[in-house]
DNA sequence: GAGGATAACTGGTCAGACCGGTCTGACATC
DNA sequence: GATGTCAGACCGGTCTGACCAGTTATCCTC
């Protein structure tokens, strides 16, 4: 029984979508007697799940299974970032070959309820003067759109690039004009959104990034990397990593419904 | 000290990329003393890096850097896809958000290089009758495709769907007729990418995804699960997961000065 | 029946041990 | 002097067994 193995029949027995709902994995010392193998060695398979944000441990109690949100799917993604240099130039790129798409099919696709959330989300924006809130909320809306757009791999997509687009927010946003500019974009994406009419919506996401893109000098070919992560810490303290501030944003922002069954309550 | 923590300090002083380029990592007793904690926690660490694909041990010898390539960033989505129901449907949609562009931007930016390999690809693609060999040549077709296109993030969030895109191409290529109408498109693709004409290349592709497209009957609306794993696991046997396949595949048509620098090399 | 003490769980952490593979350097050989 | 060999130090892999601090369920008492 390699690790690899046992991870493997775990993922299958507990956390497939035809896997018992049952939000409580065995104990581990029950685990370890299951596949024959020590405490301690089990003990290392569930802290590989655990790290991925697959399983929550929680002491004297035992360990449930994490609904996983397509947002919090950057996890693994930043060490891969950091190796190859990410530029704003590339990541705006990306975007606007995503967003353009989600703002498009959210005008098409979005509930009454994604469209109130939507709004507050601007609301709390427009309110904000801190840089930081002002990012998060601003990461919300456009995660929020991805998620309107009632498509998991999209929505998927947009997560991969969540922490790295905060990063950028940043930037741009302690930019006054910048957000003198950018903030009545955000109006009329989702007054497209609103009024259902997907081509607006793409155009006025294509403005919106255009402005955002427009921020930038010699620096948009500047590799992306820790700057952000270290205004994070400036501001924040060096407790919290720049995913987890971009996780708590994007599930900050979301309504019960909306969230589905998170099992947060085990 | 907190496994997050460790882990957080972990990543900063080796995997960041201004980090010292060494690809060895202290011994675990060594990096037990160091953060004053035992051996067995300093494994569940490792454990995590490991699981992630972070760092590689070898008995006897150490534990590695391995650097990350942007494909393997789908690993720990596969979790995330199984909790949410992904169709052919939707990921269709996303592929096509996707690919015109990478198809596009290939077309302007691709070195010759990366052209030959594209090339032995399709040849790769033309000579091969069973099912997975086939497959296997066609998403690394797709993956160089979108690794010519220069951008990291999209080449990474194609990785992101890259095994979802794999089980969908095990489907589709199963239907021999489809197959005789796709295997042009590959080539039209190709050719528009060789003779530096975006235009072409992004219409070749869309016309090639509407192929596969049209492949679906109602099955296009049911999730996309396990289907393909249990292709994988029938053929290649119980040992091999779908992103193993996926990963090997792309590492395998790769050549070795586009792979880059990759430390398999201890 | 209600309340509180207890026992039986849970995960968290550790020390210490043994194994087999790998590397290095000293020693012996040619 | 160059070469080859081999012991010892080091590496990760794994296990046993133990203790702690929380949580939960049980059972006994009032």
């Amino acid at each position: 029984m390699t690790q690899r193995e046992m991870t493997e029949s775990l993922i299958q027995r507990f956390l497939s979508p035809d896997a018992p709902g049952l939000a409580k994995l065995p104990s581990e010392r029950t685990l370890a007697a299951e596949y024959g193998v020590s405490r301690p060695f089990a003990r290392e398979v569930l802290a590989g799940l655990g790290q991925q944000g697959f399983i929550k441990t929680v002491p004297g109690r035992g360990t449930f299974i994490r609904k996983m949100e397509m947002s919090d799917s950057a996890r693994g993604m930043r060490v891969a970032y950091g190796q190859h240099a990410v530029t704003p130039r590339m990541l705006m790129e990306a975007r606007l070959t995503l967003e353009l798409q989600t703002a498009s099919l959210a005008a098409e696709r979005a509930t009454r309820e994604m469209i109130t959330s939507l709004g507050s989300t601007l609301d709390t924006f427009d309110a904000a003067f801190e840089l930081v809130p002002r990012a998060r909320s601003d990461i919300a809306f456009h995660s929020l759109l991805a998620k309107a757009a009632q498509n998991p791999v999209l929505e998927m997509m947009f997560g991969s690039i969540s922490s790295l687009t905060f990063g950028l927010m940043l930037r741009s946003l302690g930019d006054e004009t910048t957000r003198a500019l950018g903030a009545p974009m955000h109006r009329k994406i989702f007054a497209a959104v609103e009024a259902r009419d997907p081509e607006g919506a793409r155009e006025a996401m294509a403005q919106h990034l255009h402005v955002a893109d427009s921020t930038f000098g010699a620096d948009i070919d500047e590799p992306l990397n820790l700057v952000a992560a270290e205004t994070i810490k400036r501001i924040l303290g060096p407790s919290y990593s720049l995913e987890e501030v971009v996780s708590d944003a994007l599930h900050e922002f979301q309504t019960p419904s909306i969230q589905g069954f998170i099992h947060e309550d085990y």
